[in-house]
DNA sequence: GTCTACCAAATTGTTGACAATCTCCGGGCG
DNA sequence: CGCCCGGAGATTGTCAACAATTTGGTAGAC
């Protein structure tokens, strides 16, 4: 009650009295900063320059990198210093594959879990998604409904682990995991078809058929991309 | 003979040319320490006596702590400290799923791959374990060839991303997904006889039924698991 | 002209000291 | 008796300086 809601408008030296350690921040905003692309795949990260730009010294920014190289979304080598991770294509499409593999043990085990009324706000978010269909939405906005539409469906799963191994796992490959695939109304109106077979085979607790549709899915998306891409 | 490995007091000296860095070395050494279960799930990591331990100051150990938090192998709470991360059941049963699910995608990809000549020494490791089905062969030699061949097996898939992942996956879950289910002469009859076809269905380029073979042979290890634990 | 040795600048790796925060343990008070 | 308070010790968070290594360029020899 007597807390005084400081306003954080002001730049991030500003000593807050959270329990917010600098390395944490730092590595968020700078994955933030990577997937806004101002650091693109093989841009080199100098430490200084980034104690400089978010405000602490290079020990926070070193721990940032490192919990980072773990992710694989920056590479680190000895003495020679850590650039953003840069995927060959084999690598990226792997990356799909493991994130459709992900996923649809996910929607296995969401089929299996109990989800009494949970699923409502799932559908409301396939509703979204069905209004999109048409090419004058940014294939940008209609790939992240999907992804909206997945993590909340992996959330009745009550899968944390899985969530965010495969958070990281996307992260390292949204050139092709993105909206590159979106940019057909064919495949628009599939995709929709499938979310709406998805979410009713979770469900009726069609396990096997929810892992199927939910990898369809992704390699259907990876094709698409893939098409466009050579 | 030449080297004796329990001393190492001077190891940090000069032994070598620096081409290693501090904080990969304490990660890997703290790693197998947790491995070897100095450290159990749930222990706390104080800086201070792991920069002790290892010679070093606290900053690379903090780095270390950090690259393993993103391997979710320690658990760091901000102004608390580091702990060995312990997964409740449920969670290590997930994780068994999701190694489970890797696996069964890197065996569909090294069916998938070309593999001209490479199954000669994963063929001889089968024989190795076939020579293991005797119970007198502790549960944990056993399941230790079963690791080395499905890493020998993904080897030929020239699948990076997707090994070192499971190694961090399985690297969290070792209760389980260890050798705590091959107590049964009879799941050991059954393991041998599925890498068999798995080796075979890679051979002949089966994907499908490598992908189901190598899931059956992680879920059939986890049931029997299960089976002992409660 | 090309190759090698070597120096200087830039960058990373490491350390010890200092500041901030938490934990624990008594003592005072309702 | 139970609860709040406070301070000392322990532990983590941060920083700036120092050491080690790489890099790029330059002078010299052949």
């Amino acid at each position: 009650m007597a807390n005084s809601p400081n306003i954080a408008e002001d730049t991030m030296r500003e000593r807050r009295v959270g329990r917010r350690v600098s390395a944490e921040t730092v590595a968020e905003q700078l994955v933030q900063a990577i997937k806004r692309r101002e650091f693109r795949p093989g841009d080199r990260l100098r430490e200084q320059d980034l104690a400089e730009r978010f405000g602490v010294s290079r020990g926070p920014v070193r721990e940032a990198l490192r919990m980072l190289q773990s992710k694989s979304l920056v590479r680190i080598v000895p003495m020679r210093g850590a650039s953003v991770a840069s995927l060959s294509d084999r690598e990226a499409v792997e990356a799909v594959e493991i994130g459709a593999a992900l996923f649809a043990l996910g929607m296995r085990k969401a089929a299996e879990a109990e989800h009494e009324c949970a699923l409502e706000p799932v559908k409301a978010q396939w509703r979204a998604l069905e209004e999109m269909a048409d090419l004058s939405v940014p294939p940008k906005a209609f790939y992240r409904q999907t992804v909206l539409m997945g993590d909340a469906l992996l959330h009745i799963a009550t899968t944390q682990r899985l969530r965010t191994l495969l958070l990281d796992v996307r992260l390292g490959a949204p050139a092709i995991h993105g909206p590159l695939g979106f940019t057909s109304a064919e495949l628009r109106k599939t995709s929709i078809r499938k979310w709406a077979e998805l979410i009713d085979a979770v469900e009726t607790r069609q396990a096997d058929t929810a892992e199927r549709l939910a990898r369809e899915l992704h390699l259907d998306a990876l094709e698409a991309a893939l098409g466009v891409l050579p």
